[in-house]
DNA sequence: ACGAGACTAACACAGCTGTGCTAAAACGGA
DNA sequence: TCCGTTTTAGCACAGCTGTGTTAGTCTCGT
């Protein structure tokens, strides 16, 4: 038998590479022979594992939504709800250096998928993604909500979208002005938000 | 004397074959002969109005932001102040077709600008739309507190971030999933926000 | 040890890339 | 009419692009 190399951790590394590649170059830059050179290979050993670029695009961008599930599942839900509900907030928003790279590689990927608009794969990780944000949101909603915590007269689904279209305009903030709309910025003006729904 | 052709115009057009390329492909397939051909000239005509490609790519999201800026001086702050802020915010959203496109392709631009992060021309564009974006907020919220409409206890700053931040979030949710978040919907949530605000 | 299967590297190919350059066409005033 | 300038098209070049193919190297169960 072969030597035996893990197939799906390699695929990973080589799509971390296309990510680094596309987060100091951008997503034109991001040619098999650059991300072969990015991650150490010769280019023949990258098309071993993804035999066309398209697939390597495809599988880069559905590793980030990986990636940020796996993040968000691992978070203890312990505390009192407005709590649980900031952590959650906390970890889904680039206010480090790593989740700031995630978040550019990933204004890339939708970028390019707004482009193949309807057919493309890559549309369909952008849903993803987009909807599992907002059920996070929803539940987060319905959490306070169930706790009676919530301001009479507010629309639970109302809120959710509100909550949604805020996390992601602060994020795109934090990415774009980091140095204007500084982590601690972020967090004050979510936990404000927040606590502007609470009764 | 030569023949004449208006200079500024004919880059405005090259321009914005461009943006159609990039809107139908994305950014990675706009190279010189690709945009030359979808404005129907040569690739040679095209390099006389601009000698490098970055610059033409420069250009291009800067018209965007002109643009924008265009569409925005135009509107005339008549009615009372809160119409006149729906009618702002309205007008600043990919709603339409157009402002659609616009958006897709200001997207592009943006993710390609983090790329080249901090020395880059695109970055500067992001900027300059970005701090534009953020006065007109800051003057809309600043118009209900000088009329008196604000409900009290809330922070003209802190409403300003929040605003601008749940502006960028819908528009980025009207042109990702624009069969979910219609224009209605948008509408619907800003009026509703912008009143959460009101006395 | 050895050979089957997993892995790697390198080449070829046609086509595209940005950019430099040149020749010609289009045009308006004289 | 014709000259001088602006505008246009086209070529050349070196280098990069994705993809096919092929020959090789490595590893491990037998």
């Amino acid at each position: 038998m072969p030597k035996i190399v893990d197939h799906a951790t390699r695929r990973e590394e080589i799509a971390e590479a296309l990510w680094r590649v596309v987060r100091r170059d951008g997503i034109r830059s991001a040619s098999v022979r650059t991300i072969a050179a990015e991650a150490g290979w010769s280019a023949g050993a990258v098309r071993y594992y993804f035999p066309d670029q398209d697939g390597l695009l495809s599988f880069a961008m559905d590793l980030v939504s990986r990636r940020v599930t796996e993040r968000i599942s691992a978070i203890d839900a312990k505390g009192s709800v407005p709590s649980i509900v900031l952590r959650y907030l906390d970890e889904v928003l680039p206010l480090d250096e790593e989740r700031r790279a995630e978040f550019d590689i990933w204004l890339a990927f939708m970028a390019q998928a707004q482009a193949e608009t309807g057919a493309g794969t890559l549309h369909a990780h952008t849903d993803t993604v987009h909807n599992q944000l907002r059920e996070l949101c929803a539940s987060l909603v319905r959490a306070l909500s169930d706790a009676g915590l919530l301001k009479d007269g507010l629309d639970v689904r109302r809120e959710t979208e509100r909550l949604h279209a805020l996390l992601d305009g602060l994020a795109l903030h934090a990415a774009i002005q980091p140095e204007r709309t500084t982590p601690t910025r972020v967090r004050q003006l979510m936990r404000q938000h927040v606590e502007s729904l609470l009764e």
